[in-house]
DNA sequence: CGTAGTCTTGACCAATTGGTCAAAGTGGCG
DNA sequence: CGCCACTTTGACCAATTGGTCAAGACTACG
């Protein structure tokens, strides 16, 4: 049996490759409708090998879960308290939109996770997540009250920053059905059009 | 067997009661997560009995998203290109969010299904969906021309408006773990955001 | 009533799926 | 080389799942 730690170098580099297929495989159908031989067979491995490195397939989801909610917040933690208002929320906005570009399953992840009811992640979100997400939106608190930017409910703030920048992941494949360019030029799009909507909504001149 | 339209009243009545029940099941679970067994219990029939209504576990889905998704587009069908611009697009807005709040399993049924790349539905989105959405850029794109709004990409417009407010119905359990108020009042400070937040970027006199 | 069509279900089936296990390899180190 | 821990797998299992079927129950209608 295995330690909570892969110790040798084949340990370690099987670990990576079934977290790598699982990866693919539960992001793109979902806990219930991925499959152990889906994911045996994405990373080129036997079933019964999967069940040798993980205890069962919770557990591997739960791996996977654990190790990408870290990155996942990582552009959050970024947003600086000290820096400029505007700039941090729209550098931070980009941040996320990046992540949305070159971590499509791993938002599809969390989105089929989340869709579903959150069955096995509700400990991480009323922690770790709200924890965080309080500290930020006391920050932008601040800066509302300070009059640096517009007066804005920071929490459905934060809310709006992740259902536009997800979207471009999660919805994926209902974009490409109505934007049929070949390339994937609407991204630049995308970041042109998040960052004049917040830079709008957060200008404290525009006020009435 | 059966026809295509049910004839008689108990047929009526149960492939209603399906439906609900099928729609419960698999908005909460996804396709494959959903079982005939838990549509059966929540829709108070046995297993052979939902078979006898309809031929497959695949057709309850089919009709599910058939009827969905016509319901599902009428918001943006009333978007009217003869009414005022900016209160056109933001009555659109509250319309979709009333329907996120309304009808949150109808939104995580195409959520659960796009999100895994949309595999039952691409002839709808690449038809219909598609359709409606170039005619209604289209009308924006005017506007937009027309300076009776700012310049704005459309179709982003779109997307930025469909993924906030599907925000609150998708992403239900994630909200409600950061805001932890008793009732549903965040739905109430999530039509003022949303409301200023295109009013601000849509207003034509706010140009540098 | 009776009977023909409609509706319902218990028993059953084949395929899939998560997981087990004992036995067979394999790598590295003295 | 020889040994021992680590790694891999074919065969197997019980539970679940979508779906079938034939027999029974119910309903409407003459």
């Amino acid at each position: 049996m295995l330690g909570k730690t892969p110790r040798t170098r084949i340990q370690k580099k099987n670990h990576e490759t079934i977290l790598e297929a699982a990866l693919d495989v539960f992001s793109g159908h979902g806990f219930r409708g991925a499959t152990l031989d889906q994911i045996a067979v994405e990373a080129g491995l036997s079933k019964p090998n999967l069940l040798y490195y993980f205890p069962s397939k919770v557990a591997i989801h739960r791996a996977l879960i654990d190790r990408l909610m870290v990155t996942w917040l990582d552009p959050l933690r970024e947003l600086d308290a000290a820096g400029d208002p505007i700039e941090e929320i729209l550098a931070y906005v980009l941040r996320k939109l990046s992540m949305a570009r070159e971590y499509p399953r791993e938002s599809r992840l969390f989105a089929n996770e989340i869709v579903q009811g959150a069955p096995n992640i509700t400990d991480k979100i009323d922690g770790e997540l709200k924890s965080l997400v309080d500290e930020k939106t006391s920050v932008i608190k601040g800066w509302s009250d300070a009059g640096r930017i517009a007066k804005v409910d920071p929490y459905h703030l934060i809310f709006s920053i992740w259902a536009t920048t997800q979207h471009y992941a999660d919805f994926d494949a209902q974009i490409r059905g109505i934007i049929v360019t070949d390339g994937e030029t609407h991204f630049d799009d995308a970041r042109v059009f998040l960052d004049r909507l917040f830079r709008q909504m957060l200008s404290p001149n525009t006020e009435k």
